[in-house]
DNA sequence: AAAAAGTGGTGATATAAATCACCAATTCCC
DNA sequence: GGGAATTGGTGATTTATATCACCACTTTTT
């Protein structure tokens, strides 16, 4: 028997915290860990959904293939955040791809069991409710900054992206190849390139290889705001 | 004492066959309508979100404003439309604008009543999952669509929201001016007004003013398909 | 260990669509 | 009822970015 006083249920489960010993203990018993090397996809595009999953460890590239191969990359999720529940709760087969980036554990959950946990347990539904929604407003955002900035912006996006978000820091590596990098700005590779090649010449930024270093987070800022 | 064996709660609230007689009286306590006209606001992005809203009759223009006066149209609410959940639970403020396109009522219920609604009744949450859930797709296949969708691609996928999912019938009138059907194709109201004008040349479409009549079916869709 | 496929990068060229500049006809609103 | 603003529309011009065509280098595959 476990002595759940001295567990984080929010690290055994993502909202845990909302959950009674009883439930965690549910969803343990129904559900199991896979482990994915790096560039092993997950889940795909128009397959059926079929578990809850978030992840473990590691990072998932979260993508959607469009006709002649054209791809968004949408997000990096990483530890503790739930991939799929968007098309899991959305319809019957999912509506992007998930891939790791790095090698990671994804923790599957069985649908039934999640569903019956979210009926019983109020407050676990609203905090997926906001998840959802959040979510939702992200891909909002980008919809936006697709529609109405120019390169430069959404580039300055991408930078920030990875700045703030996943590496807070800003020295960090890319961990994507520039073709990634350039679906996440929704671009080619060529123009990604030029673009990122002039942000060192104007000394914005240094770049060796993959790795960034933000010299001047206020121009990087400005140019996503101006778009 | 009204006789619920003989009201359709769908009709009286979203996804109210999910819930008790109970709570349908409960928020219909606390709840009000409110008519709007033509063109008025109901609410506008960056103000603070208050009350959980649907439209009760009517229809209503979601958009979304950017920097210099540029708009993005996402979709229009119809009756029984919930307007505006995913601000609410996704943050403080609206993410975006909603305006009446012809004269609306609009169903106004507090939000804590709302909420607790939610906790206590896991149908009705799940209902608001899968909403929100689709939601949230729809605005991620009209970033694909922005993205990597030309022109007369887009504009196909205007008049097919149109005659689909809005009026359901390929005759039918544009519920708006040129500039705001621009602003749903992701484009400017020049580029519209070609493009559109193209596609009455090649008798693709017959069109007086706003009326539209489709002729080949076929073609919109491969044009929306092929992008 | 060779062959094949993918990556980072650069230059030249093509092109879709935005922008600019108008105009006539409506609609709005003091 | 008359001026101001908005709308639908067309033509000419500009421009941002995709596309094409490469190349040297690295990583996979077999």
């Amino acid at each position: 028997m476990t002595n759940s006083q001295y567990i984080d249920k929010e690290e055994l489960i993502p909202y845990g915290n909302c959950l009674t010993d009883q439930e965690i203990e549910i969803i343990q018993k129904n559900s199991n860990v896979v482990r994915y090397d790096k560039r092993e996809i997950i889940f795909r595009q128009n397959t059926r959904t079929s578990h809850i999953m978030f992840v473990k460890s590691g990072q998932v590239k979260i993508f959607k293939e469009g006709r002649n191969n054209k791809i968004i990359v949408l997000k990096i999720a990483t530890q503790n955040e739930y991939i799929g529940l968007m098309s899991i709760y959305g319809g019957d087969v999912y509506q992007y791809s998930a891939a790791a980036i790095v090698p990671s554990e994804i923790f599957f959950i069985d649908f039934n069991t999640f569903t019956k946990i979210i009926k019983d347990n109020g407050e676990f539904a609203i905090k997926l409710i906001s998840n959802l929604s959040n979510f939702g407003i992200y891909i909002f955002d980008r919809l936006m900054s697709q529609s109405h900035k120019q390169l430069p912006g959404r580039i300055a996006d991408v930078i920030l992206y990875f700045s703030e978000i996943i590496f807070k820091s800003h020295v960090f590596e890319f961990p994507f190849t520039r073709r990634e990098l350039a679906e996440l700005a929704g671009t080619t590779k060529e123009s990604f390139i030029r673009t990122l090649a002039e942000f060192k010449n104007d000394k914005i930024i240094e770049l060796e290889g993959s790795k960034v270093t933000i010299n001047s987070m206020k121009i990087i800022k400005t140019l996503s705001d101006l778009g």
